[in-house]
DNA sequence: GAGTGGTCTAGACCACAGT
DNA sequence: CTGTGGTCTAGACCACTCG
């Protein structure tokens, strides 16, 4: 990169916004316009601090944001090097499923087919790591939105508490927050298996669609910080009305990618 | 959090180590054990400078580091708090197939079933915001590891230069790869669609599964700095073969989460 | 040895929270 | 008002890379 090049962009120092945002913002147009490109090298740290008559640490700064989002990334001895966009490379985000339907500016609406006390049984007792007939509490919920059924879900909390389920507790039905409410541990780690399967009758049933219809299954398990599995569940999910989206790489408008991406429902 | 829990640790400022890092280890260490908790407030950062006889600017590298991690998050005015584990919110990761299963040791098998030039038809001229009838690149291929197939994928590239399709550049077949080499413009971004969906007669003869099994199809565009479609393909995988398994949260051992996350086969 | 990024310092001023 | 984090400076020394 030659200083020339960004001599047209200048920073305001006396602005609200902090200069290595502006530093930032500078370096990252040269990226997506393609003033810089792939692999170039750029001027060295001093160098832009000397041509922006500003410090070394806020050059530092401004660059370690862009090397935050892949755009840049530095080689001790070598230089800072603008990178290739990781094409190949995607993140497909999930966050609850309320919050997700949510998002997209529809109601949730979970049905809670049944609540109850149940004895592990070989399965439980398998994820949980319990022994059989262990205590547990069992959930089991639809989820649906503008009337349609959307989701399948049963979960397993270890339970020993004695403590009433309250209606409000059920606005939010998710895992962790019936661990938090109803287990003996605090949750601290999550571990979410997605696979793509097919409804059994009953699902299909549940779910409105037809047996062997295409499905994702979300499994989870919730594990305090001694690694105990303190709760389960699996969420069957339409696979007509669910996917998933992920942009990676670059997108020249400020991108908002956080947006764009993720579990989507249509 | 009161000074005098962490008066036990300290930093070693003649450590090849940067301080910066020992003093995040021993955050990290004590809001994984359970001595700083969720929603504690830290002590302030020229406290905790002076406590370690350290620049406030060094302190602040450190909880950048756990500020980026979610364990801390900071606000203005108030201090820095402890952060509560986002249990519920997850992503999946997904890299190019090949080395999906390179890193799970296996050595992928991509065979080519044809290449050939086409000209677009109704589906690809969608796909690819092209006229019908312009001229595309025609990739189908079969992944398959340990003698079984995986993964078929069909891909188009907008093609129009006339350059011989080299033995060599089969080795890495993705899409990003294929419209590098023969696209006529760069792909700097990438759209991934993830559903679940179910094998067709065709698909089922290839990958050798029943029809109407359950499959991931994945479908990726990449487009150029212009925002248009350069490229389009659809990898389907056997749901029998392939999961997504994701951690989140807190981890007490040092967290190499990233190995533990992504797409798996088994 | 010269060039580069990585770390660190000891200050400074600001905007914002809560009192 | 005081306390807090956010930004910024003008230096410094180091380890690394490369010719």
């Amino acid at each position: 990169m030659k200083l020339s090049q960004v001599s047209a962009n200048k920073v305001d120092k006396d602005s609200v916004i902090p200069i290595y945002y502006q530093l930032a913002k500078v370096f990252e147009k040269m990226i997506y316009s393609g003033n810089l490109n792939p692999g170039e090298k750029l001027t060295p740290e001093n160098d832009i601090a000397d041509h922006f008559k500003i410090s070394r640490m806020t050059v530092r700064k401004a660059l370690s944001e862009l090397i935050d989002d892949d755009l840049l990334y530095s080689e001790k001895g070598k230089g800072t090097f603008v990178a290739k966009p990781r094409l190949d490379n995607v993140e497909f985000e999930l966050q609850n499923f309320r919050e997700e339907i949510k998002k997209r500016g529809m109601e949730p609406n979970p049905k809670l087919l049944k609540v109850k006390i149940k004895r592990a049984n070989n399965e439980m007792s398998k994820k949980l790591h319990i022994k059989k007939g262990t205590k547990c509490l069992d959930f089991s919920l639809v989820i649906s939105a503008d009337n349609e059924p959307l989701i399948y879900e049963d979960k397993y909390i270890v339970y020993s508490k004695h403590k009433p389920i309250l209606e409000t507790e059920l606005k939010d039905p998710s895992l962790s927050n019936l661990a938090m409410l109803h287990g003996n541990h605090y949750p601290v780690m999550s571990k979410m298996v997605l696979n793509a399967s097919k409804a059994d009758k009953n699902v299909a049933n549940k779910l409105n669609i037809k047996k062997d219809a295409p499905v994702f299954v979300i499994e989870q398990t919730l594990f305090d910080s001694d690694k105990k599995p303190v709760g389960w569940g699996r969420s069957i999910c339409r696979g007509d009305k669910f996917k998933f989206t992920s942009f990676s790489g670059w997108s020249k408008n400020n991108d908002n990618s956080k947006d764009k991406r993720g579990f989507e429902y249509e």
